[in-house]
DNA sequence: GTCTATACCGAGATAGAC
DNA sequence: GTCTATCTCGGTATAGAC
């Protein structure tokens, strides 16, 4: 029941992850899926309009991993670690925020869908920090929104470090060491 | 006394982090720069020598730039936050993790100024806190090396959180949120 | 819906005169 | 050391038949 417009989707996303935007020619996306070029400028107007139908079908396939396994947990404090602590190889890049850097992505219609991602997942850690701080699973002196911004940084920047130095370990070195500094600031537990 | 090769190892370090390495053509540089292309190929042998020449001059620049902050205060722990301190608009990208993403980074050549670079301020950063624990300027419960990998990922992570959301500040937040949980660490101060 | 043929452009580099 | 002319290739897309 593959349908070629998904092939076309599938084919995209994997190759966005591997290679980014401005590096994946609609040729490399047919030889990979098999379809023709027909086919491809049948169903879509052109690259851009493709690469942003997979970036937001990447996109909710991540926010559903993340709230799959921020489920779990009742403490709101390992909600967050849980997410953190998903293993990640660094040097593979992050399957959505590998493309942020990409020239192409000056152009609002193709960021919209990382943007979104972001500011979502932002949003989402921004919440479970401030109800960390109220239910005393934590010390509240420091804001939430910037405590999110944290994680999501420490996570993206160890992609990046990954990527430069070969290491793959480094996102999850990254985040290892922001849960023992959060863990320091618990009051119970 | 600005030479022509000087001319274009400063054009290109400027293009680099404007547009990171695959957007930027050799005639890009040459109109930018005012050189002909007579002039490009026969100080360099093509866009990749003078690529790493810029990668290496940023680095030069950026480290030197390290060690003038982190040399002024006394503690070893106000020594990384001199650093962390650094003003920064996340949406203009780091002046060299700009670039890591970029496919021809594959290339070893190509990634040795960056990985290099990395690797240098990863050292001075975990020696910081080596010292800091050994001084007792913070708790030595966490190994020096993951606190310096997460620095530097709070600060590159800082850069793709701003680029994709077009928070200047996400940086600044994240370094910000990274120092204040660190302070609750202090043994003494 | 899918195929093949064709068109246009810019990237990256070389040739040879000055 | 620098200039202009030229070459080749691949990216991106359109045309029109099947």
């Amino acid at each position: 029941m593959a349908t070629t417009r998904d092939n076309l989707i599938e084919t995209m996303k994997q190759l966005l992850w591997e290679r980014g935007y401005d590096a994946t020619s609609p040729n490399l996306v047919l030889e990979r899926s098999g379809a023709g070029k027909g086919s491809f400028y049948h169903h879509f107007k052109g690259k851009k309009e493709l690469a942003i139908a997979a970036m937001e079908s990447r996109s909710d396939e991540l926010i559903e991993e993340f709230d799959r396994v921020t489920a779990k947990p009742d403490l709101y404090l390992e909600k967050v670690y849980a997410y953190l602590r998903l293993p990640r190889d660094a040097t593979r890049g992050c399957r959505m925020g590998r493309i942020v850097q990409d020239p192409s992505l000056d152009d609002p219609l193709l960021n919209a869908p990382l943007e979104r991602y972001f500011k979502h997942l932002h949003e989402r850690l921004t919440w479970m920090f401030e109800e960390a701080q109220r239910h005393r699973e934590m010390m509240n002196i420091l804001p939430p929104g910037q405590l999110a911004t944290l994680a999501l940084s420490a996570l993206q920047g160890g992609f990046v470090l990954g990527r430069a130095t070969g290491e793959g370990a480094a996102a999850d070195d990254a985040t290892g060491a922001l849960m023992a500094l959060l863990s320091t600031q618990t009051l119970r537990g």
